[in-house]
DNA sequence: ACCTGAACACCGTTCAAGT
DNA sequence: ACCTGAACACCGTTCAAGT
């Protein structure tokens, strides 16, 4: 007998160690962060939960990453990756409409990555590749120098703002049918002196009240784009095949 | 005599109370909040801090703000007022651009508001003030129905677009500065790679070195506005005079 | 190397109790 | 009517100690 393994009794008695006797992994706490966002939104996600959801205590998750910032920052990279560029279309316009149109239907999806926009530097790998696609469809249009980025950043630009407007408005609607009664009347009654000083936002407000959201918003968002579009194919050395 | 006060001796020792004995009043507490948005960013308001700022408890702000949501939302809608549409001008282009600007600014003045817009409503006074102009502008120009409505959204979001990026961009280039050694080697080295996978995107990025930021960000600013206003120039009935 | 448990210094919000 | 004090149920983060 080549005697004593550490602790005594047999082998067997003592349960395998796991393999590699690690629990967690970074791809799997974003996983879970990933999802408690999508499901209760920004307010929702704490270190406390995720581990929890992990079947774990809060203070081991910082042995993978440095700060809830910094989980924050790869779930934002995560979500990115769902963004793709539309097949090779030979048309610069319909490559950047197309792209334009799936980083919308993916912040939409993930509308607590919008506020990880408003402050994160936001230079994850997804990120980059983002950039590139984005700005070799430009190049192809004729763009060059600092005329490249500013055309790059017009389109991102209304994306995310046009998404963020949605957003409000979408959170808006949901407080107003969400609380019980008082709040319509309170609302109408706010809205009807408001009325009264801003007859054009009015009327428009009065138009816009049976509208659907859902519609509305993408016709909003095609029309921004599509100015945004004529203003760089005039400004773009080779104009768009049409 | 006319007898007693309640409280014995003279009324002299007995101090005055306050005219109305109330210390708070939501525009004070509304004016700390701003206050220290500025100071210490959208991480550093709590309710201790903006009660102990008045000399008083946390508590006690609820009797004038139900959660600190709403407190935000007043906020954001003082910080609003700020905006001001250029004095009279006869050409809408002009009329919408300076109204661009100066929201420009006051979104730069007070970069925590970009955060409220991302979830908040925003139904505060001024915000329909600022509907309200916008709207005139380019019912001027000739748009109506729901053109108009996009119209504005559409000069809406790249205002807040643009400054999210800028803010974004601020923020990367303050923390690579902001750190002490090792944070430009390991940059410079996950750059340098990324540059290898990505060669449009490093020539960019190697351009944009040695740039001012606050030109730059100007100069991205105008184009984008000025290709949607060309793009508006061309749906709207009335085309701009030139 | 990887995780636990407990602690520290905070939060927003509520609510009896005082005046 | 307006404010205090104390409590409740949370936070992010750190760090000795275990294995």
């Amino acid at each position: 007998m080549p005697s004593s393994e550490s602790s005594g009794g047999s082998v067997w008695l003592r349960p395998e160690r796991p393999p590699r006797d690690r629990r967690l992994t970074r791809g799997r706490i974003v996983d879970v962060a990933v999802a408690v966002l999508d499901a209760e939104g920004h307010r929702g996600l704490s270190m406390r939960r995720v581990a929890t959801e992990l079947g774990v205590t809060a203070g081991s998750l910082y042995w993978y990453v440095d700060t809830k910032d910094d989980l924050l920052e790869l779930a934002l990279d995560r979500v990115l990756a769902e963004v793709r560029a539309g097949a090779g279309t030979s048309d610069w316009r319909d490559g950047l409409a197309a792209l334009a149109r799936s980083n919308r239907a993916m912040l939409l999806r993930h509308r607590w990555a919008l506020s990880e926009l408003t402050v994160r530097p936001n230079l994850g790998p997804n990120a980059l590749a983002l950039a590139e696609t984005g700005l070799r469809l430009l190049e192809r249009a004729g763009f060059a120098g600092p005329d490249l980025d500013a055309a790059m950043a017009a389109v991102n630009d209304h994306v995310v703002g046009a998404v963020i407007a949605e957003a409000a408005w979408r959170d808006t609607l949901a407080r107003m049918s969400g609380t019980g009664s008082g709040w319509d009347e309170r609302a109408a009654e706010y809205l009807r002196q408001a009325a009264e000083r801003h007859p054009t936002l009015a009327g428009r407000m009065a138009a816009t009240g049976e509208i659907d959201v859902e519609r509305e918003s993408e016709r909003r968002f095609a029309f921004g784009l599509g100015c945004l579009l004529d203003g760089l194919a005039v400004r773009c050395a080779t104009p768009s095949p049409s």
